[in-house]
DNA sequence: AGTCTAGTGGGATATTGTGGGAAATAAATT
DNA sequence: AATTTATTTCCCACAATATCCCACTAGACT
């Protein structure tokens, strides 16, 4: 299970390294493909295999289908995890997620998620602010 | 599994090399294909008997699988790939999608596609747009 | 204090992508 | 039919870039 945030540096050369509670779960390479509201999304190599299955399952409408297949298919990227456990963004997801040096690592139960560090603060704000909202979904699902 | 998008050449005697993480997989000749959404399709050859023997399967409307094939296999190539890992693609397909000197190679799964940058940058912007119909598709992946 | 580990930086090496020329093939003109 | 011209295929070379490897620093823990 992937949870906490981490802060950590995308150098020059595009690596960043995985946070080391992350890397046993891991494994020796990830899966980066686009994620919503801007962020980038890493999944274990299983599942990746989950999704790929799932979307070559036709029982999506065949448009639908073809433009998110085109869409996740053509941005995700198998990375290796080198030696001291960082791993490489492609150029294409860096700038699609404005991604700069400093960015946020987040664990999110069976994926990982980097951010960009403006972007995920303004997230929690928002979602911070929809106090009462999220007290009532959690009462839903019995947490308070 | 081919994945990823890559920024290639076309150059002026029409050979555009295939990203190195698809020459394994795509072996030493593949078949250019004309694409939807005028992109053009790069099968292995394995791929292509697959398509082919289900073109041929007659569950499919005799009068919309006749235009289809036409459609296809008129213009479909096999074309092998050279010792530098490139392959050459035909003047007609090239024209047809629009293609100039800086192209787009994107895998999709089983399949690679060739696109004109414009063509491919404002692809994704629609899809992205589609915030929500994204966040519905990947909720039915289980992602979300 | 000393050791260990996580995170980061930088240089050397290997690979990729691309351009261009030579050889081979096809087309054309006389 | 023969020579020239055009076109295609093959091969080599180079530059840019990615990958690998090692080193350093800061902090945690003993």
């Amino acid at each position: 299970m992937l949870i906490g945030e981490y802060t950590h540096t995308l150098d020059d050369k595009n690596r960043m390294s995985l946070p080391v509670k992350f890397r046993k779960e891991m494994g020796k390479s990830v899966v980066v493909a686009p994620g919503l509201d801007n962020c980038l999304s890493i999944f274990t190599t299983k599942e990746w295999d989950k999704i790929s299955s799932k979307l070559s399952d036709s029982s999506m409408l065949a448009t639908d289908n073809r433009s998110f297949s085109r869409f996740m298919f053509g941005q995700a990227v198998i990375v290796d995890v080198d030696a001291n456990g960082r791993i490489l963004i492609p150029e294409n997801l860096k700038n699609r997620s404005g991604l700069s040096t400093k960015v946020i690592v987040i664990g999110v139960q069976n994926r990982a998620e980097i951010w960009n560090e403006k972007a995920w603060n303004d997230y929690k704000k928002v979602v911070e602010k929809q106090a009462d909202a999220l007290a009532d979904k959690l009462g839903q699902i019995g947490v308070l």
